[in-house]
RNA sequence: CGGGGUGUAGCGCAGCCCGGUAGCGCGCCUGGUUUGGGACCAGGAUGUCGUAGGUUCGAAUCCUAUCACCCCGACCA
């Protein structure tokens, strides 16, 4: 491409509504520009990456035996209202009408569709396993749109949806597309890690997340690094630090803490680690009876230690909690506890609470926690001795970087991460839209469904806050807008440094090289400065003064300063480092 | 949805408190001088001051409504 055919548009400055780093650098690299919140249109710069990064998905797609399509972006409500998605999904589902009144949904996603292709179209065992895909634009009326285009409302993603007629082979399928996720990211020159990952509401069996590990990601991940467990910070299992519980060596006794309501506090004040506290955190539930009634408030006692932090999702998993919690106002608190928050402990409540332990508190020994009395707090407190061992034991906290990993195989880490892909295998929509087929005895019986994301406008700021730096972006050569530039100093005045750039152009073009010539004529520092903020990450810089001996200069996106090259050389030598990996 | 903030040229901002009909930097256009890290000089173009009402002789400025955009969002005892 030649810039002057091309169009290039870069600011000095950030518009001031872009939050994050990635969108910050599109905007000013003019990738992307905003017309709304959560929508962008892709300036060609742009769109040259998002289409490299959707043919990398489509050509390991199509190898790992999946079949493109394209379904529509605007779709009927009666399939939505087939499958109760109508109802559930609430807000972020856009619903619009047509002249005639009929209801219509702008796709989140095309579960419905793909189904009702299936039970339509697959009759016979001989036409499975099958896996559609297509790569498509999706709506998702945000709350709150926010991290350009990687919680943008309208995006592009890439859903596959396998169908086979039993489990062995739904597996099969499902490691298929994981192995096909490996290869995509790994082309794409990101650091990513699979994550296993709670099914969500989508209720299916198997389930993993593809993180593009980054700073600023959304994500925490706890992953270990000597084994290859890696899990959601919410979904990580926690162990009990301590394997048994230790003896108690000192006697209960009551200490002043006046104003201390936080175990940091009460830790510095008595002198005592802050491992050594435990966290008292009440919740309350209103059970229903038969008729659905409210039959009244109860209180529970959750137990973390003192450096520990909940995890709502764990605490919900717990009998009675189920249901669904909330944190106990003020006023309950005081009604069971006899005293207000800051001092609350197990021991000597005012009306029975449920207590649950968490795996850590429940073999702890010598403890503080509060005493249920403002101002005052109980030091050396032993399960079994000073009260009865907790009834429920439970892993409720989150976990943190130096845990013990669950797998038993080291120590766990916390890094951050952006989803950008997803699989999921055993999907309920075989039974809800009667996704029944022929089996080999002439039986009908249900197929089984997974599904496959990758977010491609996502994966595009994801690479950008994994790769970039002060002067701006640094692209990955396979997802790059263009893999080299050649800046030619004096394209406008110098015939022979206008020669060479041009021939070295149509050298590198016969050879199938994604150039860019930059024959504006510009300043050094101005096409410099370009280039370096959009992050092409092949620079081969053609100047009168190397010339003169016949040489050319490049220079990677990442390097500190230029390598002189013969001219003669320079062609072989981006060959080389653009095969593909 | 609740709370807060901001809307002035393509981008970044000032002007608003204290009303007098809009300005700065970058970018853009023309000419000239420059030319290996965002050049310099001279000249120039671009705004229904988010929108709609109101107050006033007069509104970017004050009032009301409305829209858009941005930020924050339980608790962590």
């Amino acid at each position: 491409m030649r810039l002057s055919k091309f169009f290039l548009s870069t600011l000095r400055e950030a518009p001031a509504d872009a939050d994050v780093v990635s969108q910050q650098l599109m905007m000013r690299a003019g990738m992307i520009k905003k017309l709304a919140a959560g929508i962008y249109t892709y300036m060609p710069m742009g769109l040259r990456s998002i289409r490299k990064i959707e043919n990398i998905i489509r050509e390991e797609m199509n190898a790992a035996g999946a079949v493109e399509l394209l379904m529509p972006v605007i779709q009927p409500a009666e399939l939505w209202q087939e499958t109760g998605r109508w109802d559930e999904y609430g807000a972020e589902l856009l619903r619009i009408k047509d002249r005639h009144g009929r209801d219509f949904i702008v796709q989140p996603t095309s579960e419905e569709v793909i189904a009702d292709i299936a039970r339509n179209e697959i009759n016979s065992h001989k036409q499975l396993p099958v896996n559609f895909y297509h790569i498509q634009t999706k709506f998702r009326d945000e709350r709150r749109p926010r991290f350009g285009v990687m919680r943008g409302r309208e995006f592009t993603m890439k859903d596959a949806y396998s169908f086979d007629k039993d489990e062995a082979g739904a597996l099969q399928s499902y490691q298929a597309m994981y192995q096909a996720y490996e290869r995509i990211f790994t082309r794409m020159g990101l650091v990513f890690r699979a994550v296993r990952a709670d099914t969500g509401n989508i209720g299916g069996k198997a389930s993993h997340e593809f993180q593009v590990i980054a700073d600023t990601g959304e994500d925490a991940l706890a992953y270990c690094p000597t084994s290859d467990y890696a899990a959601n910070v919410e979904m990580a299992e926690a162990l009990a630090l301590t394997s048994t519980r230790g003896q108690p060596n000192q006697a209960m006794s009551k200490s002043p803490t006046p104003g201390k309501a936080k175990c940091e506090d009460v830790a510095a004040l008595l002198g005592i680690a802050l491992q050594r506290t435990v966290k008292s955190i009440v919740l309350a539930t209103e059970p229903l009876d038969k008729e659905g009634n409210v039959t009244g408030v109860q209180i529970w006692l959750l137990l973390i230690r003192g450096d520990h932090e909940l995890n709502e999702i764990k605490a919900g998993k717990i009998d009675g909690l189920k249901a669904g919690f909330r944190f106990a106002t003020e006023a309950e608190i005081v009604e069971h506890f006899g005293c207000p928050p800051g001092y609350l402990g197990p021991l000597g409540t005012k009306k029975p609470v449920y207590i649950v332990a968490d795996r850590t508190v429940a073999n702890m020994s010598d403890f503080v926690c509060g005493a249920n009395e403002t101002d005052f707090h109980l030091t050396g407190v032993n399960w079994g001795r000073d009260l009865p061992v907790p009834a429920q034991v439970a892993d409720i906290r989150k976990v943190v970087a130096g845990d013990p990993s669950p797998d038993g195989k080291g120590v766990l880490a916390v890094q951050r991460g952006i989803e950008v892909g997803h699989v999921f295998a055993g999907l309920p929509y075989p039974e809800s839209m009667k996704l029944m087929f022929a089996n080999e005895a002439g039986q009908n019986q249900p197929m089984i469904m997974g599904c496959y994301g990758i977010g491609v406008t996502r994966l595009l700021g994801a690479a950008i806050e994994q790769n970039h730096d002060a002067k701006g972006i640094i692209w990955p050569d396979a997802i790059a807008p263009f893999s080299v530039v050649i800046c030619p100093l004096g394209y406008d005045r110098n015939e022979g440094v206008k020669n060479a750039a041009d021939n070295l152009y149509m050298e590198l073009i016969g050879v199938g090289i994604d150039a860019v010539l930059d024959d504006r004529g510009e300043r050094p520092g101005v096409m410099f400065a370009d280039w370096e903020l959009i992050g092409v990450p092949h620079r081969v810089t053609v100047g009168d003064r190397g010339l003169k001996d016949g040489n050319v200069e490049y220079q990677h996106r990442r390097d500190d300063k230029a390598t002189v090259v013969p001219l003669t050389e320079i062609g072989a030598l981006l060959r080389g480092k653009l095969v593909r990996a």
